[in-house]
DNA sequence: CGCCTTGCTTTACGCTGTGTCAAGTGAAAC
DNA sequence: GTTTCACTTGACACAGCGTAAAGCAAGGCG
């Protein structure tokens, strides 16, 4: 599960620091954030950042690796999988997603965003992705092992749906949109998920 | 249910020309379309497409407009509401939401990803999404004057939590990212939202 | 000790795309 | 016949990305 060996450029302390300022002005200013800016913030010239990244979307791809590795959510995952009933593996599944999108949405926006644009970008960020629906699908296969899996539905496409409804923009609608707080959108994901998918 | 008479500049059918040529650009090269192409697309020089619209985000405001007149949901919507069940509701809802999406899904993917940088166009996007959720909102309360709401839910979270799931993002990862196709769609989402919300 | 390598900085420049400006044209309207 | 409208043409300023080249300080190494 080690980030693969890609050599990389420099003192990695001058990598972290640039990515670190990288995530803190994506947060601030989304897509609109400028390299001279990276550059300023994380006090290093602005040909650092091209000596270490290449370009705008290889410091991108970066960023996503690097969240990686602060996020760790392996922790977290294997709490979740912890869970004694398939309705409580729901629930705490439902509430790291909260906290998980809640940390990285501004990122998430901006690489959604990237996806038609750059092809480092978009390979990077479904890599990620990939990795939550083999997570959800997990999840499901746990579910049916229980024996509650809902008449109707096969491991592929429950696996699918939760995954697909777990995602970014459902999220974003109903917390920053809609106003709901992170109890209230477990209360009910746990609710529609476990109505929906469980017997 | 008008657009608001906003005076616009020139000649109406080259101001049709150039929101279809903006149109055709951003389906084929998404948010990396050139003001450039545009104007040699729709037969026009660049300046006029300045002249018509402003600027780019002026343009994309404009192309949501169009994008209204031409898709003309009220004749669709009227169908859907004419479901004779709930059940049936939710399908046909879910029908339209899949015909309704692969043909705005391009231009979605832009709009979502302007959201960050540009005042007008978010405004103009969350505008039709707020449109969207009194669409679902409509439908729930059809449900519950049906008698038939799932206990537990109630009208707003209901409709909020259908508006969310039926966004663009799930229904762009089941179809384009996961192969699913439009009746897989429909029949998957019917199902999640029959079990989860009808009694 | 001199020498090389590493990890940067500084300065400069080319390129693309946006947005603006000013003058001009052709056709219809009065 | 003049005015207005809708647009064209050509030029320009500007921002942000990416590149290139020279220099410099610190540490390792013979």
């Amino acid at each position: 599960m080690m980030s693969s060996e890609v050599p990389t450029y420099g003192d990695p302390d001058t990598r972290q620091r640039i990515l670190a300022a990288t995530w803190s002005l994506v947060s601030e200013r989304g897509a609109g954030f400028k390299l001279r800016d990276v550059a300023q913030t994380s006090g290093v010239s602005r040909q650092a950042v091209y000596l270490h990244f290449g370009d705008r979307a290889g410091l991108l791809v970066g960023l996503v690796q690097h969240m990686d590795d602060v996020l760790d959510l392996g922790a977290s995952l294997s709490h979740v999988f912890e869970a004694p009933t398939s309705s409580e593996l729901l629930q705490r599944a439902m509430r790291l997603n909260t906290e998980f999108w809640d940390t990285v949405a501004p990122v998430a926006q901006v690489l959604e965003a990237a996806q038609h644009d750059d092809q480092a970008i978009t390979a990077a960020w479904r890599d990620r992705m990939r990795l939550r629906q083999q997570v959800f699908g997990m999840m499901i296969q746990r579910i049916a092992d229980n024996g509650q899996l809902a008449t109707g539905w096969t491991i592929d496409r429950g696996a699918a749906m939760l995954y697909a409804v777990a995602g970014f923009e459902p999220w974003r609608e109903l917390t920053r949109e809609l106003g709901w707080d992170h109890d209230t959108y477990v209360e009910e994901m746990t609710r529609i998920l476990t109505r929906a998918m469980l017997s």
